[in-house]
RNA sequence: GCUGGCGUAGCUCAGCUGGUAGAGCAUCUGAUUUGUAAUCAGAGGGUCACAGGUUCAAGUCCUGUCGCCAGCUCCA
């Protein structure tokens, strides 16, 4: 029958139906339960493609296609949903406010956003109207539909109320002579690619998070619009647990943590973005930094030192003066010569480098160093420990020959992994970043070189079996790199490790060394960061930790906690037992219940208490309470420091 | 830097429509000598971020500054 398509399930079964028909009506055929479960389908058709697209349940087939009812199961569904809850929002918006214009609306990857131009800013308790209108529009059910509209229509449509976003969106999207694609829902009309689930009503769980603004087109120059944010779930319960989860992510936040520890403080009498590290977190620190330089010695770097302030004329020579100088704090006058913070240790690394003629055979030289920077960053930025202006980074710089370069970055990311393996991170994505082909102008450096630092990163990171995403434009205009991000506790992703080409220092200072044919050439540079800055590192730690780090790096590693005070006396020998194998313990001697003592311990998160009392006393015991476990142990003081200083030294993440 | 919100004791917060501040925890002092997450009693502690303004009267209303939070932008 030539009315007739066929649609192929995912099963391999074949379905006839009247061309025209919808998947919701082959769901339906299927099983009016299925039916009412789908949300969106996927298709391909027979014609072209060996891909399939997701379209409305309602769009009519016109040809043989295979075909997959998509439900709640499919994540893709998930982002339709979202989708088409932000239709959802704007439309509760145009009800409300029906003078706002309409910017774009996508699905995030735990929500969605609606971007509104309106010259009066939405309050919070216009977001509650706005709410409780979603409410009352889901309620009613009202379907998706989707309408094909002349372009030129609908372009002059849009110019004539003013719609100028929508203007700029048919006019990038649709080509003149196409049709432009709409949904209504109701009164609601939005141009948009779509597809939508079939009604409102599947909305049964959503809530308005935040208001914000964001630059029209991500462009601080144009018009700020306002962006709500919200989510939405298939069932109140899930929206619950994702509420539920927000809230216990906010107890990991680092600046939560770190006050109720007493790790660190950003003081206002100094300034924002300014790190006071308190004694516990200071011990942290000096552990990380302490490894940090071990491994530096053991993989062969040379450990330097170099000055917070450089004359100008260093910062003209490697160009921050022209075009980082915003990003640095001003000048300073000395005994009539200006001189600058510095925002980066890599001028003063190259001074060193320069200070003496190279020979291939002294190559390379890996300087590393723990150097603070200051950079001025935009007041809206800061972030706890996570962005800041004044921060100190385990920065070394390589410089070497061509024929090194790829064992060079090899050792690099092994390092890197090293670091990551270190501190029991499982969770964090690579990138490796070129230049944007489009705009090779713009990149210093030849072809040869991007040629040879691209070949050396690719194949350092096949060789550590590390899987990482290509990004062509990400590169710095100086050098194509590998970056190592983590994320927060609250999804927010911070890049850490980064291993940098550059190729315009060794240019701009014109460092050389003398090769094995007794000419000069110019060497190879790489910068490099693991922890990237150890404050952000840090920041990461204690979320990662939710500050129970473990035994090697706890600022308190064992409390001991003697039940009355006639065992202070056996408690303190055990101590100073701790003490002699370089435990940090701290004996609580102090006129409180054990109880109380004991839970304020545990609440700073001590990885070890230590109950002591006329039974421990007499036969030479300690009680053990160990972090996160229920039960208590008896063990000799012997044994446990020898259990505790294993932990230690192996630095290993559980207890 | 931009948009919105916020800023009360060391910490977490209360303080209705303006009538010159309060709780819990923490701190200090005393008592208590305790077996696995809070012993009891008493005391001290605030120019209500800062600077102006309106008012008979401002923590509360207005303006500016600083800082914090969320997002945007930036991130050589």
């Amino acid at each position: 029958m030539a009315d007739n398509i066929k649609v192929k399930l995912p099963d391999g079964s074949i379905k006839e139906l009247p061309k025209g028909s919808t998947a919701l009506d082959v769901a339906n055929s299927i099983s009016p339960r299925l039916g009412q479960a789908a949300l969106v389908a996927k298709i391909k058709p027979s014609s072209n493609g060996n891909e399939f697209r997701l379209v409305d349940l309602t769009a009519p087939l016109a040809e043989d296609v295979e075909l997959r009812i998509l439900t709640e199961k499919d994540p893709e569904s998930l982002e339709v949903f979202r989708h088409s809850s932000a239709h959802l929002l704007a439309a509760a918006v145009l009800e409300l406010f029906p003078e706002t214009k309409l910017g774009h609306g996508p699905p995030t990857d735990s929500g969605f956003f609606y971007d509104f131009y309106r010259e009066q800013p939405f309050t919070p308790d216009d977001l509650a109207a706005i709410e409780k209108k979603m409410a009352e529009l889901a309620q009613q059910d009202i379907p998706y539909r989707r309408e094909m509209l002349s372009r030129d229509q609908t372009l002059a449509d849009a110019q004539q109320h003013g719609d100028f976003m929508k203007c700029h969106f048919i006019e990038q999207f649709v080509q003149p002579g196409e049709q432009a694609s709409f949904y209504k829902t109701g009164k609601f009309v939005d141009f948009c690619r779509g597809p939508h689930i079939p009604s409102t009503g599947r909305i049964k769980a959503f809530k308005l998070l935040t208001l914000a603004g964001a630059y029209w087109l991500g462009d601080a120059k144009n018009k700020q619009l306002q962006r709500i944010y919200g989510t939405s779930f298939y069932s109140k319960k899930e929206l619950d647990a994702y509420l539920h989860q927000m809230e216990e992510a906010k107890k990991r936040d680092h600046r939560v943590i770190g006050k109720q520890l007493d790790l660190f403080s950003i003081q206002e009498l100094a300034g924002p973005g300014l790190i006071f590290w308190h004694p516990k977190g200071g011990t942290i620190r000096k552990l990380m930094e302490d490894w940090m330089r071990e491994e530096y010695i053991r993989r062969g770097y040379s450990l330097v030192y170099t000055p917070h302030i450089l004359r100008v004329e260093t910062w003209k020579t490697s160009g921050h003066e022209g075009y980082y100088a915003k990003n640095m704090y001003p000048p300073m006058e000395m005994d009539d010569a200006f001189y600058r913070v510095k925002p980066m240790n890599c001028p003063g690394h190259i001074l060193i480098y320069k200070s003496d003629l190279r020979s291939y055979r002294d190559l390379p030289q890996r300087y590393g160093e723990l150097g603070t920077v200051y950079r001025y960053e935009l007041s809206g930025v800061m972030h706890g420990l996570l962005r800041v202006r004044g921060f100190t980074q385990d920065d070394a710089h390589i410089f070497c020959t061509p024929q090194q370069i790829e064992d060079e970055i090899v050792g690099c990311m092994d390092f890197a992994l090293a670091v990551l393996k270190t501190y029991g991170f499982d969770q964090f994505q690579v990138e490796l970043s070129n230049w944007d082909p489009k705009d090779r102008a713009n990149y210093a450096g030849t072809d040869e070189q991007w040629d040879l630092a691209m070949r050396s990163l690719e194949s350092a990171l096949k060789r550590s079996n590390i899987e990482y995403k290509l990004i062509p434009g990400e590169a710095a205009f100086y050098g194509p790199k590998i970056d190592v991000k983590l994320v927060d506790a609250i999804g927010r992703l911070w890049q850490l490790s980064t291993i940098q080409f550059d190729f315009t220092l060794p240019q701009r200072f014109e460092l050389e060394y003398v090769g094995e044919d007794g000419a000069r050439h110019q060497p190879l540079m790489v910068h490099r960061a693991l922890y990237g800055s150890i404050e952000r590192f840090f920041g990461v730690l204690i979320e990662h930790y939710a500050g129970a780090f473990p035994a090697w790096l706890s600022p308190t590693q064992v409390a001991i906690v003697p039940i009355t005070d006639r065992h202070v006396g056996y408690a303190a020998s055990v101590e100073s037992m701790l003490k002699d194998v370089g435990i940090r313990s701290h004996l609580d001697a102090r006129s409180e219940k054990m109880n109380a003592k004991i839970r304020e311990h545990a609440m700073q998160k001590v990885p070890f208490i230590l109950v002591i009392g006329d039974k421990e006393a007499e036969t030479g015991k300690v009680n053990v309470r160990t972090r996160g476990k229920e039960k208590t142990e008896d063990m000799s003081a012997q044994d446990f420091v020898a259990h505790l200083k294993h932990l230690v030294d192996t630095k290993a993440t559980s207890l």
